[in-house]
RNA sequence: GCGAGAGUGGCGGAAUCGGCAGACGCGCACGUUUGAGGGGCGUGUGGUAAUCCCGUACGGGUUCAAGUCCCGUCUCUCGCACCA
């Protein structure tokens, strides 16, 4: 008898449908549970088998947590706007919408086929009008609460999609989206102030249980400093500037200065500056070179140096150059630097380079060779000299400096904030009036959602401009204050928006009053474990956290943290061990794999190819084993008895099998525990027979892998009516995972020399005389001296002779 | 360059409070089911003729005992990348 999976998978998805048996309740007595993964961007290649890898995870805990009697919210929704689906309406002239509605169909159909246990009834599209008001609704409250700005800025242009980009999403000065050289440009856009919540992100962190190397990242993407910020006076004019430093303690060593080339105290004093062509020649070769060249030309410092401009070290009053150069940079500290060559390297290799003094101040390195960043006795530095321990001389600096009123102590952080505009079709539009008396007007709460207008030509302009900017019927209304003619704001919102917050929608998705109930999010929140990729701990994760924060500050949610617990998957590498991409051919579409071998073999191998956490290879034959544990299950009716409880001969395994699977679910290690589980297998086939007792509980084990199978043995045996509503989650006794006798080693010196089975409480003395009675051991320590002895209990002893 | 992680059979990977290395699966080999190919079942499978011996990237060390701990080296992956 075959296992049909085609007809049994299909049916029972119908059931649980049908029955709402996935349904979370939102008036429940029960322990809650909220399991979010990341919901898919809805692209028009459809899902590929990383998708399925990535909801896997969750969705067997879930199905676990379930069956222990939890009250379990396990959503799924789409991140639908986005460039790629604008992109292929351009050029197919199908309408976004049109394309996101298909492709959220696509989507759907596949997830089902699957098998995953998603809440139905509570999918999220960001793109609904109902979803995106209340993005807009947070954008005004941000607005309302000095979060939200404009600001004429340098900006990261990707002149081939027409987009002002995010520092996050052109790292590397490469466009995120496609890849094309980054330029600087100066715009107007809108920013959103992140940089207020960063020691709020920082601390956070504190109260999470997020993987370790998640929370590294989070940090040093924060990239929070201490240090001080100290005034330098020009010596040619009345004008001073001020610089960073995490290493106040040296500014003794200071020999020269640097500033960044767009460097604004520049251009005001050019008249002053005796060579300013050379300066401005210098800055149209920085403005050529690309973010790639800079970062390649890395130790090879150039610039250029001030004539006629220097400056005073205020705790010494020594005369100091200025030189402009671009390896420092505007958008960090101040945009100016004080230089130390003699213990910072890049000042070191600046100094080599244009001649300057390099002064040692801290003693212990060899500065005729190299910077010498280390601890060490100062040097050449008046009050500070003598000083051995580096946060005593900086304290001491910083106190100096505040006295003198030439400086102060303060903190820097990498995180810059959040240019949150772009200049597109396919996004939320930002609900703001400019009014030419007013200015900038937030549209009132109650006019949300401020609609997307549905239009024919959603090319985007020239120059950058959003192609909202041409629509008249749009752009030209009223100011909510003032009644007068004014104008709306045409940028749309970055894809990050509609994600930042999509985790509480779930809570409550049809709710038109708030974003969601207090009582719902007071139940449901915050989100137990939250899986998802590496790739989007820096930029979704920080984004939402932020959001989430600001909504707590405001009184909205009642928890700070969204997440308490994040982990993250590997990837699905191709057959061929890289990854998987269209233009290598190599993608494995999970539609297939259900064809050929069924939902159950696909979810089961996603887990079982290797540790959840690392990157695998896709390999079709070890598919096939999964193919095998499944049918090796449905066979197992074949001989099957009758019995009301575990089998002497299968008891142990039973239960070591359970405490197994239990706890390696919880830590996420989904390949032992289908491990184990075949191992059970192959011990009751060993057996001859699995009564009706163990049976059961080896599908309850087995179905939040392949539910499927499980479900439809369940029914058939008469278990009951359905194993996903009346099942309970099997227990163990560990005083049953161990049994009677276990096999231990005998060594002699370290090396194996025979093996005896014991019984399991055999005390010391008696394993070693055993072991010493062994005929073979006997021998091999005839003539020597035993000099130790040593029993590890259930595992060796050890039999130490000369 | 900095930070983090990882190097184990032909392959994916188990085992790290030090205690039988290679669980489980794939692949392969042989056998079997007297009938056909992406079938089932059984046996075997780190190297080696070997029950000895050798084996967890490389070189040292600690220990009765090291894949696991310590020191050094190499390689790979990921993240950041002139952050003052």
């Amino acid at each position: 008898m075959n296992y049909d999976f085609k007809n049994i998978e299909k049916k029972w998805q119908d059931k649980w449908e049908k029955a709402g048996v996935f349904h979370a309740q939102d008036d429940s007595d029960k322990k809650k549970f909220y399991a979010l993964v990341e919901f898919p961007y809805p692209s028009g290649a459809g899902m590929h088998v990383g998708h399925i890898k990535a909801y896997s995870g969750l969705e067997v805990v879930s199905r676990k947590r379930r069956l222990e009697g939890y009250n379990v919210l396990f959503p799924i929704g789409f991140d639908a706007y986005g460039l790629p689906t604008e992109n292929y309406a351009i050029k197919t002239g199908i309408h976004p919408r049109k394309v996101t509605d298909m492709n959220i169909e696509k989507f759907t159909s596949q997830l089902k086929r699957v098998g995953f246990s998603f809440d139905w009834t509570r999918v999220i599209d960001t793109t609904e009008e109902g979803y995106y008001k209340w993005t807009q609704w947070i954008f005004l409250k941000m607005f309302e609460n000095g979060l939200a700005f404009r600001d004429k800025t340098l900006v990261n242009y990707c002149p081939s999609c027409k987009v002002v980009l995010s520092n996050e999403d052109s790292q590397g000065g490469k466009c995120d989206i496609c890849h094309s050289d980054i330029v600087q440009k100066s715009k107007d856009v809108w920013y959103l102030r992140i940089t207020e919540y960063a020691d709020k992100l920082l601390e956070g962190l504190n109260e999470v249980d997020y993987l370790p190397n998640v929370k590294l990242q989070q940090e040093n993407w924060i990239g929070k400093s201490r240090g001080a910020f100290v005034t330098f006076s020009v010596n040619e004019a009345d004008e001073s500037f001020k610089i960073y430093t995490t290493r106040p303690d040296t500014l003794f060593g200071v020999t020269f200065m640097v500033m960044a080339p767009e460097h604004p105290i520049i251009d005001k004093y050019a008249d002053i500056i005796g060579n300013m062509d050379e300066v401005e020649k210098y800055r149209a070769e920085c403005a050529k070179k690309t973010e790639f060249e800079r970062t390649q030309l890395v130790k090879d410092k150039t610039g250029v140096k001030l004539q006629g401009f220097t400056a005073k070290n205020p705790v010494n009053g020594k005369d100091i150059p200025i030189y402009i150069s671009d390896y420092v940079m505007m958008g960090y500290g101040t945009g100016a630097i004080m230089a130390v060559p003699a213990h910072d390297q890049r000042d070191y290799d600046f100094a080599k380079k244009f001649g300057i003094d390099i002064i040692e101040v801290i003693k212990g390195g060899d500065i005729s060779k190299e910077a010498y960043t280390g601890d060490g006795e100062m040097v050449n530095s008046g009050f500070l000299n003598g000083s051995t321990n580096k946060k005593d001389s900086i304290a001491k600096m910083i106190e100096f400096l505040q006295e003198k009123g030439i400086g102060e102590g303060g903190v820097q952080y990498k995180m810059k904030d959040w240019a949150f505009n772009r200049q597109r079709y396919w996004g939320e539009p930002i609900p703001i009036v400019h009014c030419p008396n007013c200015g900038m007007v937030a549209v009132p709460y109650e006019e949300l959602p401020l609609k997307l207008p549905q239009v024919e030509n959603f090319e985007p302009g020239q120059d950058g401009e959003s192609p909202l900017a041409k629509i008249d019927s749009f752009v030209n209304c009223k100011c909510p204050k003032c009644g007068g003619d004014a104008k709306r704001e045409t940028d749309t919102m970055p894809q990050w928006a509609g994600s930042s917050w999509y985790f509480l929608r779930y809570i409550d998705p049809h709710n038109d009053q708030a974003l969601a109930s207090p009582e719902k999010l007071a139940y449901w929140g915050p989100v137990d474990w939250y899986n998802g990729g590496m790739e989007h701990v820096t930029r979704h994760l920080i984004y939402s956290r932020f959001w989430h924060r600001f909504l707590y500050d405001i009184g909205v949610v009642p928890f700070k943290e969204p997440y308490l617990k994040r982990t993250a998957q590997g990837l699905i590498l191709g057959p061929d061990g890289v990854k998987m991409s269209k233009s290598r051919g190599n993608v494995i579409d999970p539609n297939e794999v259900v064809d050929v071998y069924g939902a159950d073999v696909l979810r089961t191998y996603v887990l079982f190819m290797g540790d959840y956490e690392q990157a695998a290879p896709w390999s079709e034959s070890s598919v096939k084993g999964c193919k095998r544990f499944i049918d090796r299950i449905w066979n197992l009716q074949e001989i099957l008895t009758d019995g009301d409880e575990y089998s002497k001969e299968l008891s142990s395994s039973m239960h070591k099998t359970i405490k197994k699977v239990t706890e390696d679910i919880e830590n996420m290690k989904f390949n032992t525990a289908i491990a184990s589980l075949m191992t059970l297998l192959n011990a009751i086939y060993e057996n001859g027979r699995i009564n009706r007792a163990e049976l059961k509980t080896l599908l309850l084990l087995v179905s939040p892998f392949a539910p499927h199978v499980a479900e439809e043995m369940w029914s058939t045996l008469g278990f009951g009516k359905m194993l996903a509503s009346d099942g309970q989650w099997p227990t163990f006794d560990e005083a049953k995972c161990v049994d009677d006798s276990v096999e231990i080693v005998v060594q002699i010196n370290g090396k194996i020399r025979a093996k005896l089975v014991v019984p399991v409480e055999i005390s010391n003395d008696d394993a070693i005389a055993l072991a010493k009675s062994d005929e073979k051991i006997a021998e091999e320590l005839s003539g020597k001296n035993i000099i130790k002895e040593i029993y590890v209990k259930g595992k060796l002893v050890n039999i130490v002779a000369k």
